[in-house]
RNA sequence: GGCGGUGUAGCUCAGUUGGCAGAGCAAGCGGCUCAUAAUCGCUGUGUCGCCGGUUCAAGUCCGGCCACCGCUACCA
């Protein structure tokens, strides 16, 4: 199963916020579990550079466009290091060279299909959103709802690309799942859209509009490609899409022949992907994505992500306070699947107290420091059936993998999470239930039985934390390389090194009162 | 206005084909001592938004309504 798996490229007219740190942690999940479960699987990110809204953020910096896109960008890139992020390629819309030889060979594929006119067009632009509106799409005070800003009156002639040509065998697409979007209700959304009737789609601004940012219309320089023609593109042009030498290996291994072309999208950008961008798939001769996953946005303390008024949360921040095992994990097990999440440190710290520290880190550290205690740091090897009372963590942990599997498959990270935790809490009840260092002290006083018994469990517990180890990889794999490394024995001595907590709180130190509970 | 989503314990949420309402956290009590003042057990709470219908049985199906959110359209 071959998978090509996209984020979002961010416009980059501010540093990345908490938001677009969501989207790239679920495909870097994504990701990192494909590789573990050893299915071909290429990751890629990137950035919108040649958004308007680059440009206009530029200049209130009174910075010049290419430096200022260039700073924002290379924090976009660098997200990877501070949240673990594993891309296998990024794409940068302005710099990258393959990247606007592609988009000319997009648009010329579409010329070739007949699907370009020009043709002039008035009404009311939004430059936050980039596209056109309509007069009652507009609040009171006659500002775009979305973007907060109010939309300018504009008489352009543009180029257009022939859309409606192409919504009866979108359409056809989504309804037989050859196009599959998720969540269900984000799939009847696009569905009603394209049933409303879509209208052709200009495509181009004049150089004048764009302020002579982006990428020039093939054989027409007196006009840019629509930014969202040219972002869309992103996803082939970095496999090589256009590429003059000819060389299609890339584009072939993980467009045309991938079993799965993945879109990690926000809500606010669905009609883009499940609609435009598929046309023009369809308008160039290539396949159509296979899934479209679309999440919902953060708020923080209860209001709407803002780069401008200031409510955006830094990730990288948040990491160098918490920890990015803390920061993914709230980020994986409190994000509902439908609906927005709001975030607040408060939960980030009682997640990380709860199912890191207590949960995973604790019963980590419990069982390594048994083996030390009563086996002297050597894990006992399982001879025979386990105990009836590991009966429940053994099937906790033969069915973890394959809960993950079919969580993640559905875009559900808090099942993959929760899976986690199942198998820690068995660990648990099966330590209670045995009390293992009463099997100790019988062992100590000459009960062999108990010795035996002793060894069964320890070898089961290890096994489980093992488990924990491997299958947390995907989501949290700093701390997953810890839990591995926790339970991994030494090749020479055979034991398991002297246990050392899996997760230290750094804010638990700087709080007067203990941080292990709680939201209140 | 149309389409869609959400509305379940104080909080965050699960509830696939209808079968005695669930988890975690919070609160109370108890146990254990291997562990990061961790962990395990027990305990209570809910008009499952409202009204009506189908059914032996509905959070789960049908009809209507309300609230919030999303997309979309503004007609006679």
């Amino acid at each position: 199963m071959t998978t090509y798996l996209t984020t979002t490229i961010p416009y980059v007219n501010a540093a990345p916020h908490l938001g677009f740190a969501l989207e790239a942690v679920q495909a870097d999940v994504l990701a990192r579990h494909a590789r573990l479960r050893g299915e071909p699987v290429r990751l890629l990110s990137g950035t919108d550079d040649n958004s308007l809204k680059n440009v206009l953020a530029a200049d209130a910096a009174g910075v010049d466009v290419a430096t200022f896109v260039d700073a924002n960008a290379d924090r976009f890139a660098a997200l990877a290091g501070p949240l673990s992020l594993t891309y296998d390629d990024f794409i940068r819309t302005s710099r990258d060279p393959r990247h606007r030889v592609g988009v000319e060979a997009l648009w010329r594929a579409c010329e070739a299909s007949g699907d370009l006119y020009r043709d002039t067009y008035e009404g009311l632009y939004c430059v936050g959103g980039e596209h056109y509106v309509t007069p009652d799409e507009l609040e009171a005070g006659g500002i775009c709802p979305e973007h907060r800003t109010p939309p300018q009156p504009l008489s352009e002639t543009n180029w257009f690309f022939r859309l409606s040509r192409y919504a009866p065998r979108i359409e056809a697409a989504i309804e037989s799942g050859e196009l599959t979007v998720t969540p269900d209700a984000r799939r009847n959304e696009v569905l009603a859209f394209i049933r409303a009737g879509l209208r052709d789609l200009s495509i181009s601004r004049s150089q004048a509009r764009a302020r002579g940012w982006g990428i020039p219309v093939p054989g027409d320089p007196g006009q840019v490609v629509y930014v969202w023609w040219d972002a869309l593109g992103n996803y082939v042009t970095s496999l090589g899409y256009g590429d003059p030498s000819g060389d299609t290996t890339l584009l072939d291994r993980w467009w045309n022949a991938a079993d799965r072309r993945v879109h990690l999208i926000g809500k606010g950008v669905l009609r883009f992907h499940a609609v435009y961008w598929p046309a023009l798939l369809l308008s160039a001769g290539l396949p159509l994505p296979t899934h479209i996953r679309v999440h919902d946005y953060l708020t923080v303390g209860g209001r709407k992500i803002s780069k401008s008024d200031g409510t955006g949360v830094d990730p990288v921040a948040l990491v160098d306070t918490y920890g990015v095992d803390a920061l993914r994990w709230w980020l994986l097990r409190d994000v509902p699947r439908v609906g927005d999440a709001d975030f607040t440190v408060e939960r980030l710290e009682a997640r990380a107290a709860e199912d890191l520290a207590g949960g995973i880190g604790n019963v980590v550290n419990r069982v390594t420091t048994m083996v030390h205690r009563f086996r002297d740091g050597v894990p006992p090897r399982l001879a025979g059936d386990p105990p009836d009372d590991a009966k429940e963590l053994v099937a906790a942990c033969d069915r973890a993998a394959a809960t993950i599997d079919a969580a993640l498959d559905d875009g559900d990270y808090r099942a993959a999470t929760a899976a986690i935790l199942d198998v820690v809490g068995a660990a648990n009840r099966c330590i209670e239930a045995t009390a293992p260092w009463s099997l100790a002290k019988a062992a100590a006083a000459g009960d062999a039985d108990a010795a035996l018994r002793l060894d069964a469990l320890l070898a089961v517990l290890v096994h489980a934390c093992r488990v924990v180890g491997t299958e947390l990889a995907p989501l949290l794999p700093d701390a997953a390389a810890r839990v591995a490394h926790a339970c991994r024995a030494d090749d020479v001595s055979g034991r398991l090194p002297v246990p050392v907590k899996v997760f230290d709180l750094p804010s638990a130190d700087r709080h007067s009162q203990p941080l292990r509970r709680k939201v209140r």
